[in-house]
This record gives structure tokens, C-alpha cells and sequence, in this order.
RNA sequence: GUGGAUAUGGCCUAGUUGGUUAAGGCGCCAGAUUGUGGCUCUGGAGAUCAUGGGUUCGAAUCCCAUUAUCCACC
């Protein structure tokens, strides 16, 4: 098997805890936050800067490099890893999230998805085994089943059939899988905001059998609220010796609701996009650093950080960037952003290691101002 | 000095057979962004239409004068 996963240590009075996942590109200590590398790069930064940033693990993803540079080339260049000259762990997603949201032009049969690419508009085909074929190429440490992503709000009818057919592609998924001893696959919990839909899908993706389990189809617009309340019912229901893995979660107080209910792994564009628009995550709260008032501001992002940029910069300085369109800008805000997820989980890992995760969060929301 | 042209928010422009709250871009101000089509997207403020008269029910638009700028010629 590629993977090997360990609780460490649980909370006592909430559902997170600690654990260790050994993959074949070294030990992730969880819960983790993955930054979101889509095209074989975290956009703006070199990877041995998002190394030095301390991330453990990055995402990147099959729709895109299937489309270009193509999963043979990079096959041919060694692999993902040896291509983009990142030597720790990657995660690919299968493809199917971009499928539904990039595609106006797609048709979806029980045996995949064919769409038209958003690039040149040429035709094809996408179905669990070609995903499961190009991440094989890619060769990420952790691979995930082609599924599909419902937005939300959705009928339930059309939710119920979707979710059925996820899971029929989970188990071809799994049947085409080869080198389980390199690439660990993980299965995908669907079913929308229902929770019987949801409680059948863990059901049939748990007897399928993976090494590890995914909740999709969350963070998809829905309120906090009704996510928190779909991962209380979802959560316990997935085994405690697997990692979980929540799809598309990145904001802090999204990321604390879902360890404290039991998750182990996160990913999200959320950091490196908001930062290339301008708009920082700090201890005090967001900021966006294109406001007039940070104008002759000459102090650092974040008085309480001590990554690159806030040890280097002022606030005055990155607006400047970002008012004349510097690229400059967007890095030493991606910096910092990614800095700030990265830390913030290894205070969460520090907290729950100290059984005070509920007061840290009392902590950090308070300073945030979400309370 | 003579002749001609132009004058519209901070900047660049649209806008004449005269007709309701003068349009757009840039800039400015603010907001959004959650398994990445994103130097993206959304919203807002800001103009007594050079100045003064006149014609008209009604003028950025027509007429006169003034001022400024540009061009050509002496």
C-alpha cells in the first residue's frame, strides 16, 4: 500500500485529531492544509518556496495537465514530481470537478463525461478509467476518483441519481487502478445536502474500500452552517483509521469547523487567489491591501507574522505593488497567505495536541472578528 | 497680426435634422473570490458640457462676444 495512516492523539472534546500519513514522498503530519497547485505550479511560487513555507503536501490536477502539457509528456519527463521539481507529496484531482464547472458543452453518460475544452474548444472524453489512466502517468502520491460534483442548491432527484452514479464509477475507478503500492486512491462521499443520500453514499464507497476517504461536493456556496451540519452527520460515519479529506475548504473558520468535526486534510484555491486579487488573511482579520487607507501604512501585513513578506514589507509597499500591477505584489501576498493557512494548522495540530483546540478557536475568532 | 480648428467629471473620448436623470474607457473608492478558465468579477463616487450673453416651450448641440489651446499663413 502507498499510504499508511496513524492517529496520534484524539481531542476529548471534539472530533478532531492528530495523525500521521506516510506516503511514498515523505510524512504528513495532520490535519493538513494542501495549497492548490492546478498546472504543476502554486501559482507565483517556486516550489521550493511553498517547501520553505512549510507545506507538506500540494494538489495539482488532472483536467488541466491532461489538457496541456499532456500526461504523457510529463510521463516521459519522470513523472509530476520530477517535472515541476516538487519532491514531497502530491495530490491530483480527478478532473471531475473541472469537467462540471469549466464545460458549458458536456454530456454525461453512465460511461463518462465528453465535453469540448475550454482552451480551444476541441472534444473529449473523460470517464474513470482515463482519469485513473492520466493520474497513473502523473504518478501524485495520493490520486482521487473521477465523481461528480453537484452545485448546490440541487434537486434531490437529480442529486440521488448523480451520487448513484458516483459510486459505480468509484468501484471502475478502483478496478483500473495498478500500482497501489505508488498511488494511493481515494474514494469521493457525494449526495448533495442530503443526509440520507449522503449516509447511502458512504455506505456503498465504503464497501468498495479505499485507503482513504474524501467529502465532495461541500463548500460549494451552500451557508457554513449547512456544511457544519452535513459533516457532523457525515464525519462519523467514515473509519477513524483512514484519512479525511474535505474538497475545496479554505477559509480559517471553515477549516476549524471541519477538524473539529473530524477532518484531516483540506485544500483551496482560497489563499493564492484572493492574494493575487489583493486581499490578505491576517490575525486581525482580512485586509485587502488595495485600500486607500494603507497608503502611507508602513507597517508589516500582519503584526503578529513572521513569514518573508512580513518580516521584509510594508503594507505600503505591497499596495504599490498591486496599484501599478506589479507581479511582485501577488507573490508576497501568496506568501503570506499560504504562510498563514500553513501556520495556522500547525497551531490547530499544537492545540489539539494540548486539548485546547475550542479555546483556540474562541482565540483566533475572536482576533478574526467572525464573532 | 490674419485665417482656421477645438474646448464635455482627475485624464482620454462618445454624444447635432436642439427633446426625459449627458454615455464609455482609464484613474479613484469599496466589495467579492472556497476539489483555480481569474493582473478576474461586481458595485460606487465624481460633470453647473471653457466663460458670459442671446435664440427657443426646451441648448453640450444654433447665434454673438470673451478666454485658452492647437494648426496654417504673414
Amino acid at each position: 500500500m502507498a499510504i499508511e495512516f496513524r492517529v496520534l492523539k484524539e481531542s476529548t472534546d471534539c472530533s478532531a485529531r492528530i495523525g500521521e500519513l506516510k506516503t511514498p514522498h515523505g510524512v504528513i503530519e495532520t490535519p493538513v492544509f494542501m495549497p492548490v497547485g492546478t498546472k504543476a505550479t502554486v501559482k507565483t511560487m517556486t516550489p521550493e518556496e511553498v517547501r520553505d513555507l512549510g507545506a507538506q503536501i500540494i494538489l495539482s490536477n488532472t483536467y488541466h495537465l491532461y489538457l496541456r502539457p499532456g500526461h504523457k509528456l510529463i510521463e516521459e519527463a519522470g513523472g509530476l514530481h520530477k517535472f515541476m521539481n516538487w519532491h514531497k507529496p502530491i495530490l491530483t484531482d480527478s478532473g471531475g470537478f473541472q469537467v462540471f464547472s469549466l464545460s458549458d458543452l458536456r454530456k454525461i453518460t453512465e460511461d463518462g463525461v465528453e465535453f469540448r475544452s475550454h482552451i480551444d474548444g476541441s472534444t473529449h472524453f473523460l470517464s474513470p478509467e482515463k482519469s485513473i489512466e492520466i493520474q497513473n502517468s502523473l504518478g501524485a502520491d495520493i490520486i482521487m476518483c473521477f465523481d461528480e460534483c453537484v452545485p448546490y442548491p440541487a434537486e434531490y432527484e437529480y442529486v440521488k441519481k448523480s451520487m448513484e452514479r458516483t459510486t459505480r464509477w468509484a468501484k471502475r475507478c478502483k478496478d483500473y487502478h495498478q500500482n497501489w503500492d505508488r498511488q494511493a486512491l481515494f474514494g469521493i462521499i457525494q449526495g448533495g445536502m442530503y443526509k440520507d443520500l449522503r449516509e447511502k453514499s458512504v455506505k456503498d464507497i465504503l464497501d468498495i474500500g479505499f485507503p482513504g476517504y474524501a467529502i465532495g461536493g461541500l463548500s460549494v456556496g451552500e451557508p457554513i452552517d449547512i456544511m457544519c451540519d452535513m459533516l457532523d452527520f457525515t464525519a462519523p460515519m467514515l473509519p477513524k483509521d483512514k484519512p479525511r479529506y474535505l474538497m475545496g475548504v479554505g477559509s480559517p473558520d471553515y477549516l476549524f469547523e471541519a477538524v473539529i468535526r473530524g477532518i484531516d486534510m483540506a485544500d483551496c484555491v482560497l489563499p493564492t487567489r484572493i492574494a493575487r486579487n489583493g486581499t490578505v488573511m491576517t490575525s486581525q482579520g482580512k485586509l485587502t491591501i488595495r485600500n486607500a487607507k494603507y497608503k502611507n501604512d508602513f507597517s508589516s501585513l500582519d503584526p503578529e507574522c513572521d513569514c518573508y513578506t512580513c518580516t521584509n514589507y510594508t503594507r505600503a509597499y505591497i499596495r504599490h505593488l498591486f496599484n501599478v500591477n506589479e507581479i511582485l505584489g501577488a507573490r508576497l501576498a501568496t506568501i503570506h497567505n499560504l504562510y498563514f493557512l500553513i501556520k495556522l494548522m500547525e497551531n490547530i495540530r499544537e492545540a489539539i495536541k494540548e486539548d485546547r483546540l475550542m479555546e483556540y478557536r474562541e482565540e483566533f475568532y475572536k482576533k478574526y472578528g467572525y464573532i
